[in-house]
DNA sequence: CGAGTTTGACCTGCGC
DNA sequence: GCGCAGGTCAAACTCG
């Protein structure tokens, strides 16, 4: 089902904050060059560029609170799917008991294969009886420096280490994370290289944390990491008991800083016009927020029957 | 000194 | 039953 038929999801973003990294210093150093009787053109231009800084910034305000309530609404609805399941254990029979290792899951596009948290759902109805042994199981998929050995997956709850292997598929390690955030939290993480792109992690999330986000308790901003969706990046933190996502578009990416600098082409309506695409597509792929926006929507359907 | 990491040994499940 | 591979344990080690 394609959602973005349904309503329109066009949030007139403005997908190119960079531009002011791009293209106001050339054009600030041109009339900077041309003559000083232009200091008042500057200051214009300096003025324009606060208000378009401002207009973004609420831009990015108003998406925040967005994704926000769609995040409400989809832990609302898992709460009542939950509950519904609970009450109604016959249902789940419906769905084949066997179970085999669980597969990976890889997008059709040929990139490094993208399955969080589409499982965890369909283990959900799939092996009910299990479903407390191993509540909940989500991969997250995190771009790191290749040269980067460490195998640390900031997601903002504390982790500490018990174990590191050598898998067969594998020639990269995996390590062993269980949740030291609170004694009683049984969740628990592998992280991989993955064999595609070593540059890509691959963190197996096991069960749900019985605790509150450390970040919302007013953790560090290093609970916050770079996820790479397509190639629109973008400051995120994930964490297993629902997705939180935060966009943070005034943000320059540092690893595009160097590129964009150099590169005069990239404030080209063409690149603009490239970057919303991409954006939109990586949206639309991205199961998770495929999952959220179908929460939500079926949840606004939901509340208008009842009224 | 306590918390976290490393790493070899051990346990367990699965296929043959 | 055996062997293999993944997962876990725990002692030694490191670091702040």
């Amino acid at each position: 089902m394609e959602y973005t038929s349904l309503l329109d999801t066009s949030l007139d973003l403005n997908a190119n904050p960079l531009r002011f990294l791009d293209e106001a210093p050339s054009k600030e150093m041109e009339s900077n060059f041309i003559g000083l009787g232009k200091k008042t053109t500057v200051k214009e231009e300096a003025n324009v560029l606060v208000e378009e800084l401002n207009r973004v910034s609420a831009e990015n305000k108003k998406l925040t609170e967005m994704l926000t309530v769609l995040c409400e609404n989809y832990n609302s609805l898992r709460t009542q799917l939950t509950d519904y399941m609970s009450k109604n254990p016959g249902i789940e029979h419906s769905a084949s008991k066997k179970r085999k290792s669980e597969s990976i899951v890889t997008n059709n596009n040929g990139t490094n294969g993208h399955s969080e948290s589409s499982s965890s759902d369909e283990d959900f109805c799939k092996k009910p009886r299990e479903e407390h042994i191993k509540a909940k199981i989500s991969r997250v998929y995190v771009r790191t420096e290749a040269s980067d050995t460490s195998l640390v997956v900031k997601d903002g709850y504390q982790w500490r280490k018990y174990g590191q292997k050598v898998t067969r598929d594998n020639p990269s390690p995996r390590a062993y994370f269980k949740c030291s955030f609170a004694p009683s939290c049984s969740v628990k993480k592998k992280v991989q290289r993955s064999v595609e792109d070593q540059s890509i992690l691959v963190a197996t999330y096991e069960g749900e944390h019985n605790h509150p986000h450390p970040a919302k308790l007013g953790a560090t901003p290093s609970s916050n990491h770079c996820l790479t969706l397509g190639s629109v990046p973008c400051s995120a933190s994930i964490s297993s008991t629902g997705p939180t996502i935060t966009l943070d578009l005034t943000k320059p990416n540092p690893n595009n800083d160097a590129k964009t600098s150099s590169r005069k082409s990239d404030s080209s309506p063409e690149f603009q016009q490239f970057l919303v695409e991409q954006m939109a597509s990586s949206l639309a792929k991205d199961p998770s927020f495929k999952t959220a926006l179908a929460a939500a929507i079926s949840g606004e359907m939901l509340q208008h029957n009842r009224n």
